[in-house]
RNA sequence: GGGGCUGUGGGGUAACUUGGCUAUCCUUGUAGCUUCGGGAGCUAUAGAUUCCGGUUCAAAUCCGGGCAGCCCCA
């Protein structure tokens, strides 16, 4: 199957040989997570983990349910989530009293605690996040990991004592993603949505967006700085050194399992999946090459070589199943492991191990008493290589424009005026998306693409995953 | 919200128009033997007509409804 060809295709074919998900679970857009593909997953929100607890944040965890009371309180935020959201109306025989929902997201879980843990200036800032599912009804096509139903899901929620603070928090956040998308080998644009484009009830939003081979933009996730629009609804305030009750500014950063999709959907190639050697299941797959006669030598050496690599901390599997060597080169490629062995009679006469890389097919031999230094060197390698040819990937894939007359098939970036009728006029007229504007201002001179105004201001759009 | 289409082993399919014999083929699973440096061969074996109801001597096939999925339009 050919990427370049038909990604969409492409994508749904691959995540479905690599085992990655089983789609067969009897509810559109809720997907069962095979052990292969929860392997991925709980990889890169150990990396989230880490980053968050890192910077003092607690890991939380709320219930799933929200009385449709709490949900209504934020006005904005109830008109942008309400068409997709699951009602919970009944419990056992009885309709119930309040009707419950299951939450498309724990804002109006979370405040009303958070108005009562938060009660003087020393409770701030209050840092939490959790790692939860949440539902959304979608009624567009589902996809697996970019758009379901059930969506394994990342946020964080910080309360502050005034903007500037909340303003910081942004900050950190831009840091911690640019240490959680290092393992994952992802590259992104940090783009400030428009005003009507912005999270409901959100001050602004900034989201992460990356690069689909087929020209399409796929937000990965988003940063928001609240303000105080979810503390004075949900009456979240603290006592100053004055004395003086204030609300709290506040802030959240979401992420979901599309970073599994798009890390299949950047770095996968026409063999499968390429995996970052941080998030893969298996680092390292040692294929025994058996032959009549040689068999124990083989499989005591492959088993040695395991035992070593396991031993400095390597996730190592040893395909000993009875077939072929060729078809488990294949499954493996298709699996996405970063670097295969190969042990025969062969390499041990030599005192070597055969290797061959999943992102280049470069294939070599290392020394047998070098082994775990070049495996680990190998790897490192792997990783850099993928960051830098998704890092030009994403540079390739911009492209500035002029006027509307030739849209090539990428994300685009052009001047505007920054009103909101030429922004809405560009979506007519090229059925793209407007992703926003640069948070970290660029350098720009031109004219708005729509009115021709003079602007230093470039936005991005592109066809939305 | 409106309209159209589909449902056959784990996956992909044939048979459906015009009802009829043991439901086809590929793949996959299991067991054994021979193999093993890029998808092995042979043998044996397992596995399906979405659900409920109707028509009929007889239903995968025709009719009604449910459930699930896909597509188009708004």
């Amino acid at each position: 199957m050919k990427k370049e060809d038909n990604f969409s295709e492409w994508y749904n074919e691959i995540v479905e040989l690599a085992n990655l998900t089983d789609k067969r679970y009897p509810i559109k857009g809720m997907n069962v997570w095979t052990p292969y593909g929860w392997k991925i997953m709980l990889h890169i929100d150990s990396y989230i983990r880490k980053e968050f607890d890192a910077t003092g944040h607690d890991e939380v965890c709320f219930p799933l349910l929200i009385p449709e009371t709490e949900f209504q309180k934020e006005k904005d935020h109830i008109k942008g989530f309400d068409t997709e959201v699951y009602w919970v109306t009944q419990a056992g025989a009885n309709p119930l009293d309040i009707r419950l929902l299951l939450r498309p997201t724990s804002e109006t879980a979370m405040y009303p605690i958070f108005a009562l843990w938060v009660r003087s200036h020393t409770d701030l800032p209050l840092k939490t996040y959790q790692i939860v599912n949440t539902f959304r009804y979608e009624t567009k096509m589902t996809r697996a990991f970019i758009r379901v139903r059930e969506i394994h899901f990342f946020e964080s929620h910080t309360c502050h004592v005034d903007e500037a603070d909340a303003q910081r928090q942004v900050e950190e956040n831009f840091a911690i993603l640019e240490k959680v998308m290092k393992p994952l080998c992802l590259p992104y644009l940090l783009l400030k949505r428009t005003d009507w484009d912005k999270f409901p009830g959100a001050y602004y939003t900034v989201g992460i967006d990356t690069n689909l081979p087929d020209g399409r933009s796929l937000q990965l996730g988003s940063i928001h700085h609240y303000r105080e629009n979810f503390s004075r609804p949900f009456d979240i305030k603290y006592e100053d050194l004055q004395g003086d009750l204030k609300y709290v500014h506040q802030t959240t950063f979401g992420m979901s399992e599309r970073l599994v999709g798009a890390i299949v959907g950047v770095h996968g190639d026409d063999k499968g999946l390429v995996l970052p050697p941080e998030v893969a299941p298996y680092q390292i797959v040692i294929v025994p090459i058996l032959a009549k006669g040689i068999v124990e030598e083989v499989t005591l050496q492959a088993r040695e070589v395991k035992d070593e690599l396991a031993t400095a901390g390597l996730r190592i599997k040893l395909d000993d199943r009875d077939v072929r060597p060729g078809s488990k080169f294949y499954d493996w490629e298709i699996k996405g492991v970063p670097l295969r062995l190969e042990i025969g009679s062969r390499d041990i006469k030599q005192g070597v191990v055969t290797y061959a890389r999943r992102d280049s097919g470069e294939k070599g031999t290392v020394k047998r008493t070098d082994l775990v230094r070049k495996v680990t060197d190998i790897l490192r390698s792997i990783s850099d290589d993928l960051n830098e040819k998704a890092n030009k990937n994403l540079a390739d894939s911009i492209e500035t424009i002029e006027n509307l007359d030739t849209l090539p098939n990428k994300i685009v970036r052009f001047g505007w005026c920054g009103s909101e009728d030429c922004g809405h006029e560009f979506e007519n007229r090229t059925e793209l998306k407007l992703l926003g504007t640069p948070y970290v201002k660029e350098s720009f001179r031109g004219d708005c693409i729509i009115c021709g105004a003079d602007t230093d201001t470039a936005a991005y759009a592109a066809k939305a995953m």
